[in-house]
DNA sequence: GTCCATGCAAATGCTTTGCAGCCAG
DNA sequence: CTGGCTGCAAAGCATTTGCATGGAC
């Protein structure tokens, strides 16, 4: 239940945010058995953990993919920009180094949060 | 002097490590005064902060680049890789997001590592 | 009965903070 | 004397772990 919920989100969300989640279908739940089943699917493979201040973030999104970060907010987006490979090579043969993959981070503001309109206050996936 | 140590180094350092190396010349230093510095001095821009597991890390190197960590032992080294800022536009008019900028994050095994003579244990810039 | 995942709570590790003292101006 | 930075220690979060329990087979 604990993949199936950060599967079924593309928020990135914090072990906080899964475990309220999965507490709506599972009242009983432990904070301690959500991490201990993110580590565990983290090691499996089956999630990437993603660090970041103030408490890891987990992607059920395997697939190469580019991320977009609110400086205002802190949302982080998916991006559809392609992963194109073939950098890896010039940096293994500039430095020696096995590359094995990359990823961007872009990073500025949101649409929303470049709006003059309103103020905002940072968003945690914590809602 | 903090900013100094993170400045003579390039093995983006944990606060743990500015702190030993702080106290070589400063015996009387105290953990919460390199933290406290630490912050101050990312808030004026004069360091920039990564989120790592197991700890931020900081890195004095100002300028645009790219980094390569090892799957392995956990090394972060900078990279020679030109930052292509041409992506920004494009980026932008696909998510109408303001793009401040980006950083890619190779990954893979270093030199070392990928030699198959020895096992290296993890390197976490605390030594 | 055995095994393994769990709830619960205590422990850990990194980071921040409250407070009193000290030094520079 | 005053303000600001500091050491020290306690507090704060995120995360991990020890242990006894409980259900599946």
């Amino acid at each position: 239940m604990v993949l199936e919920t950060v599967r079924a989100t593309d928020v990135h969300p914090t072990a906080e945010w899964v475990f309220r989640h999965v507490r709506r279908r599972l009242p009983r739940v432990s904070l301690g058995t959500v991490y201990r089943n993110l580590r565990l699917l983290v090691r499996e493979g089956l999630l990437v953990e993603r660090a970041d201040a103030g408490g890891s973030r987990f992607d059920g999104n395997l697939s190469e993919h580019h991320h977009f970060t609110c400086v205002e907010c802190g949302r982080v987006f998916d991006l559809r920009e392609p992963v194109r490979r073939t950098v890896h090579l010039r940096v293994s043969s500039r430095t020696g180094f096995e590359v094995l993959g990359h990823r961007i981070e872009f990073y500025g503001r949101c649409a929303i949060c470049s709006s003059p309109r309103k103020r905002r206050r940072p968003w945690q996936a914590r809602a």
